[in-house]
RNA sequence: GCGGAUAUAGCUCAGUUGGUUAGAGCACCAGUUUGUGGCACUGGGGGUCGCCGGUUCGAACCCGGUUAUUCGCCCCA
């Protein structure tokens, strides 16, 4: 018999564990729901046509797929089959895969039910998504997002809710971070000075890992890579950057651009009127203008935000990417045949907030606690006493357990000690007799004699 | 897809230049206490040393292969 184990990059979530994740992902979806999104879920499994093709080529290589049932190799192609090519066998052998992230089904949704959503439609969905990526720190296979989108708006008012509950959740989490944005137009000023899309692509590619290799090192890969006034385009940007204020950088950036270049422009009207929305309001996290920020490839096209840990309580060397992104995305249902719908997004990474706040260690303990009472009998015959007043304890809402039958009272109050139990109630030949119960307060080591048909009132004192 | 590290009890790990019966802590079970947990003490169960092969009188230890895990790179949450 061979030893268990699990596929590689998943984890079995304990107990202990899921209570804690259920914390955070409570906050989130209390946080997505005071600002009037609607819960939605699709299904694990894709049709592969949905997903391949939108997250790129490597995006493709990291999809999981999931072979025909049936006898699939019966109907693949002979010559494709003799020739080996996994490649070109995979559309004849498997026509599903699981979902990559979550926008991707929500625009399926939205393109399938256009006819009775209402826009702005505003959903969140808090669901697992799968990547073949290679597992390590703060990467897993199977990991879950929560997400709230925004389709059909384009005002920026979307934006400023998205960064109010990324401010407000980890405020609730109690885990300090910092909060960037920036706006596409911004960077898309480069494009022609970089020499087309392609350059421009990859210098935000590289520009987005500044956080992790520094100034210097972006500048060195530019140089290496020899991206036509790259060197250049990030100095500036570097610089720019380096000013206090969102405003000094807004006007950094209009003199140092020459030309009137329209999504400049455009970039820089979004971002003060979403400065205009947000710098009245109160703000626990920092919350920054970064000019540097791209967010990669993706298909953002407007705002972009992203939400890096900044508590000093999370050891130095545990260093982690971002916990959250986000931005706009114009045209996001194109791919599905339903053109000019904006989107507007974020997604929290919830497996990298827990790592973090358990790097950190700011879980509150009392997100351990589940069952408050405790039952124990000495003797079978004192049962069903146990269960009429465990009965009337859950009526009145407190969780409540009743030892399942008679064990030696030393293993019962152990059973309760490492669950964490407040109250043992025990009851043997005496209290039952005396129509009364032994109540011990586990944590204070009290133990009192009450009427059985006082617990209540004895307990929530 | 590429590179490094690791693999010994349920978990975290020791294990001397290769030498008799492979250890510790935690966890578990039992007892000290026939109805009282945490603390303490005593005892107990639990291992084909990842797997396959090689070197050797002898391998947890050395060599080769393999599988898995893990940390980086690419990319991403």
């Amino acid at each position: 018999m061979d030893k268990p184990s699990l596929p590689s990059g998943t984890r079995d979530f304990s107990p202990e564990v899921m209570m804690r994740r259920k914390h955070v992902i409570g906050i989130v979806e209390e946080t997505f729901k005071q600002f009037g999104f609607l819960p939605l879920e699709t299904p694990a499994l894709e049709n592969l046509k949905t997903l391949q093709g939108k997250y790129g080529d490597e995006g493709d290589q990291l999809l999981f797929k999931i072979l025909n049932n049936s006898d699939f190799l019966a109907k693949a192609d002979e010559k494709i089959l003799r020739q080996r090519d996994s490649k070109a066998l995979t559309p004849q052998i498997s026509d599903r895969g699981l979902r990559y992230d979550l926008t991707v089904p929500l625009a399926r949704f939205v393109v399938m039910n256009r006819d009775k959503i209402h826009f702005p439609f505003k959903r969140y969905q808090i669901q697992p998504v799968w990547r073949a990526d290679r597992p390590q720190k703060g990467r897993y296979r199977e990991f879950w997002q929560c997400d709230a989108d925004i389709l059909g708006s384009q005002n920026i008012s979307n934006e400023a809710d998205l960064l109010q509950i990324y401010d407000n959740a980890f405020a609730k989490l109690g885990l300090k971070v910092n909060i960037r944005f920036n706006h596409r137009g911004i960077l898309d000023v480069f494009e022609p000075w970089l020499q087309g899309a392609a350059n421009h692509n990859r210098f935000m590619q590289l520009i987005d890992k500044a956080d992790k290799i520094g100034f210097d090192g972006v500048l060195n890969e530019i140089n290496k890579e020899a991206i036509p006034n790259g060197a250049e385009a990030w100095t500036l940007l570097d610089k720019i950057n380096r000013m206090g204020s969102a405003e000094e950088k807004l006007n950094a950036l209009q003199h140092a651009a020459s030309i009137q270049h329209e999504t400049l422009q455009k970039g820089m009207l979004e971002i003060k009127q979403l400065l205009t929305l947000l710098n009245q309001l109160p703000v626990t996290n920092t919350r920054t203008l970064d000019v540097t920020l791209s967010r990669g490839l993706s298909y953002y096209t407007g705002m972009v935000m992203e939400v890096v840990p900044a508590d000093d309580r999370i050891p130095a060397d545990f260093r982690i990417g971002s916990i959250g992104g986000g931005g706009r995305y114009d045209n996001l249902t194109g791919v599905f045949g339903l053109k000019d719908v904006t989107g507007v997004g974020i997604s929290f990474g919830l497996d990298r907030i827990y790592d973090l706040m358990d790097a950190a260690g700011i879980f509150p303990t009392a997100s351990l606690q589940s069952t408050a009472v405790l039952f124990c009998c000495m003797d079978e015959p004192a049962l069903p006493a146990a269960f009429a007043m465990a009965r009337n304890l859950r009526d009145a809402g407190i969780a409540t357990e009743v030892y399942p039958g008679a064990a030696k009272l030393k293993k019962q109050l152990d059973y309760a000690n490492n669950k964490g139990i407040k109250w043992a109630c025990i009851l043997g030949e005496q209290e039952i007799s005396d129509g009364t119960v032994s109540v011990k307060n586990l944590i204070s080591g009290d133990q009192n004699i009450c009427p059985q048909s006082q617990i209540l009132q004895h307990i929530s004192q």
